[in-house]
DNA sequence: CTAACGTTTGTCCAATCGGTCAAAAATTTG
DNA sequence: CAAATTTTTGACCGATTGGACAAACGTTAG
């Protein structure tokens, strides 16, 4: 669909890394119409028109960035296959899941700007390759659940509950940092959470013996 | 703190009304910053200067939208007491939250695209009435967990669980649906998440006999 | 050196923004 | 009714926005 790859100079590649990091700075606590290309170019130590040299429009920084993130935050659920134990695998992609909410929370938070504006520029990637990723997912829970191996439920609404809670300490962390107040909401909340987690969905799976 | 209740007509009444409920709509899906006067007086049904009259700025029908927003959102956590069952009170606490998703979900929207930009104009809210609240609820919790009525864990990260759970329902409503699909993303899919949420909270937290 | 090419910047523009203002229109009050 | 008050509007303003453009600057190849 794409043109042949654009021939690019080093600078080039430099100069678009260094921009597209500033605007993910930018657009995820500002929102896309909240940004300024002033703002990103600011954060990128560079004038505007130099800016609008490696990048067209405002929209294509924000389409190249959306089209990264989409890769690596579907990479944990990718990664859920039936090789091992099911509560183990499980378990795991619950801990990848909430690593990555507190290791890229701001590709976390850009992620969700977009979809509560009701994702106008991502529509056909959630219709397309995310509801046949999901599909796929719940077909292998399903077997599991058929197997006996764990408890039987909605495997969709189970990745949607393990989806929202990791994804809510990124995007509402001020918002728990405030509850927990300056003691437990240092850096420990991450394991707390963690510890939480896995004991709610592992004890809330196992099959009822 | 406020000064005397200011003194309003019908007409003032009702208008008001009007531009709160036309903000509303216009704020939860496009933010703050995203929104202009102009689509909300345009969504009321009135010019710009027209709106301009009853609210003065932008920042005012804002404030007064979080303002109310907040009373009723913390209404169902404000109903969870120690009188009945710890599981049936949590049981209809995850039930009234995720009813206010379904009914209320500009509410909640709204909320979240505060919350995911830093909450720059309500941290004193939740640093003071929004952590003193779930503090006291934590400690009714921690409570029933002493008392061997369910499973020992977090009260504030399993409020948080119910939280993120139920509000992904309406903040991300359009990847729900788009996941489910036309078959099953329907009016169905609140009883279905009702289904499951209530199994992975009740299961999940039943003391271990 | 010089020509070609890639990079950077200052200046500018039309559109949109939040908000003002005076005057017209509608409503309430006596 | 008429006066007073409230409501509505069109015209306008300065600031900010996304983006265009040509000229200047830097770099590289012959």
């Amino acid at each position: 669909m794409e043109g042949s790859a654009p021939r690019r100079t080093r600078i080039q590649q430099e100069k678009r890394e260094l921009i597209l990091e500033a605007a993910l700075e930018v657009f995820s606590t500002n929102g896309f119409r909240g940004s300024t290309i002033d703002q990103i170019a600011e954060a990128a130590g560079m004038s505007k028109p130099n800016l609008l040299y490696y990048f067209r429009r405002k929209e294509d920084i924000h389409e190249t960035l959306m089209e990264r993130l989409l890769a690596t935050w579907l990479a944990p659920l990718r990664e859920l296959d039936d090789i091992g134990d099911p509560l183990t695998e499980l378990r795991s992609y619950i801990r990848r899941k909430l690593e990555m909410a507190r290791d890229f929370p701001r590709e976390s938070r850009l992620f969700a700007n977009e979809i509560l504006q009701g994702a106008p520029r991502i529509m056909p990637l959630l219709e397309g390759e995310l509801k046949t990723l999901v599909d796929e997912k719940a077909a292998i829970i399903k077997g599991w659940m058929r197997a006996g191996k764990i408890v039987r439920t909605d495997p969709w609404h189970l990745i949607f509950s393990i989806w929202a809670t990791t994804q809510h300490y990124a995007d509402f962390d001020v918002q728990v940092r405030a509850v927990l107040g300056p003691d437990r909401g240092g850096d420990g909340r991450f394991e707390d959470a963690a510890r939480f987690l896995e004991q709610l969905f592992i004890e809330g799976l196992k099959p009822k013996g």
